[in-house]
DNA sequence: TGTACATCAGTGAACGCGCGTTCACTGATGTAC
DNA sequence: TGTACATCAGTGAACGCGCGTTCACTGATGTAC
């Protein structure tokens, strides 16, 4: 037995189309819509017999939540990469309406309409308390004015989900504000939602960012 | 020809079996998703042969347009109705939640994942407007204060959105963040992200709405 | 009131399709001695 | 280096399913004289 650990040219060619049929699985979600995903159309995309893929997946379901697994793991790593050499809130905006921008369907796969049935995985929520955890320390390095609000007092009794970060509870008010409002900004114009008005998604982005970090309008 | 104006028997029937195949089709879609609506099963669950709906709707893709105008047209009802004696934004935001809250599905029909290729039919733009409008009223009852940001100037020159409606500036920027802050936090409710968290999304509501209207905290 | 006709709801069979998934099998690639 | 064996990628046929949609048809309901 060689190469055990090392990878084996098998074991290299494997991930290989592993990648390839995850790639084609996005391609397909992005011009059809993830309820639209199908094996057999991968496969023929291929140049597979259908049959091929349950080498690589144990069938639809897996390949779906592994899609879920990656964009969470995407969306951790682009605002972690944002977030070196300085927390800055401005730096993970950005970061997220371009990680968002870039292909909206994985946006939506996560964020968007939920399927009754269906529930991410577990290690999910573990990576999203990663990217919470990136937002609190940029958060918390804000100049965080203001009066305590009775939510504050709400977000004292139930700090669990900060993860036993450190920061006050006036930065989780910041955070989850951060959060929700860009998130609202983001789902509706990626929703189209803006098209029909002549305004720029943009710039409305910009204003709740400057809004939030308190930059002075001028 | 008798009963050309007034509803005739046939057609009062014919409403009536219109009305149940939408309801079962709500239903459907808010256990299985608006991707799993389908004919047959509908059919079938009122006891008739599929072929039979083809007496009521065009097709799959008529009936589920005609749900998405009937989800928008709800929505600018219950807005107006809460508008009623007194343009107050609190109450428009309460009944936006309220009507969220009460078929999830029913608002990511409108507001959730886009189908790639879908688009909604052109009358819901003026239902939209609609909407707009009563929520500008309320906003331009509101005492609007801080200094004019960038956006406001981006505003004047693109307010043909706001249809005519006399409203300055900063109540045009005004309607857009309640409708872009209450909609990222109801979004993020109604998909599960604050389940996870032991966070209550209706004082986060709450929040929001407080420092929209410009409320004291405490 | 009665009869001839038109309208319309609903059926059942059929078409073609694509789906996820299983199974037994072939052939190539790697491993062990 | 050569041979025997194990591993594994991929195929093709098949299963059962449900889908949207069409078509010719039956039967009931309403309309006109």
């Amino acid at each position: 037995m060689v190469n055990s650990e090392a990878e084996t040219p098998r074991a290299r060619y494997r991930a290989q189309v592993r990648t390839e049929i995850k790639q084609r699985a996005w391609e397909q979600i992005a011009s059809a819509g993830a309820s639209a995903l199908s094996l057999n159309a991968i496969a023929k995309q291929m140049g597979m017999s259908g049959p091929a893929l349950y080498r690589y997946f144990g069938g639809r379901d897996e390949l779906i939540t592994e899609l879920v697994r990656d964009a969470y793991r995407s969306l951790a790593d682009t605002f972690r990469a944002a977030a070196e050499g300085g927390a800055d809130v401005t730096a993970l905006a950005h970061a997220l309406r371009g990680w968002a921008l870039r292909d909206p369907q994985r946006y939506f796969l996560i964020y968007g309409t939920p399927v009754p049935g269906y529930q991410a995985p577990d290690d999910t929520t573990a990576i999203s308390s990663e990217i919470m955890a990136t937002l609190l320390d940029a958060c918390a390095a804000l100049p965080l004015d203001g009066p305590a609000t009775p939510f504050d007092a709400h977000l004292e009794d139930h700090r669990n989900w900060a993860d036993g970060h450190p920061a006050p509870p006036a930065a989780l008010h910041r955070a989850l504000t951060f959060w929700t409002r860009l998130h609202g900004v983001l789902s509706l114009e990626l929703a189209g939602h803006f098209t029909g008005m002549g305004i720029d998604p943009a710039q409305l982005f910009a204003a709740e960012l400057d809004d939030l970090t308190g930059t002075p309008a001028s």
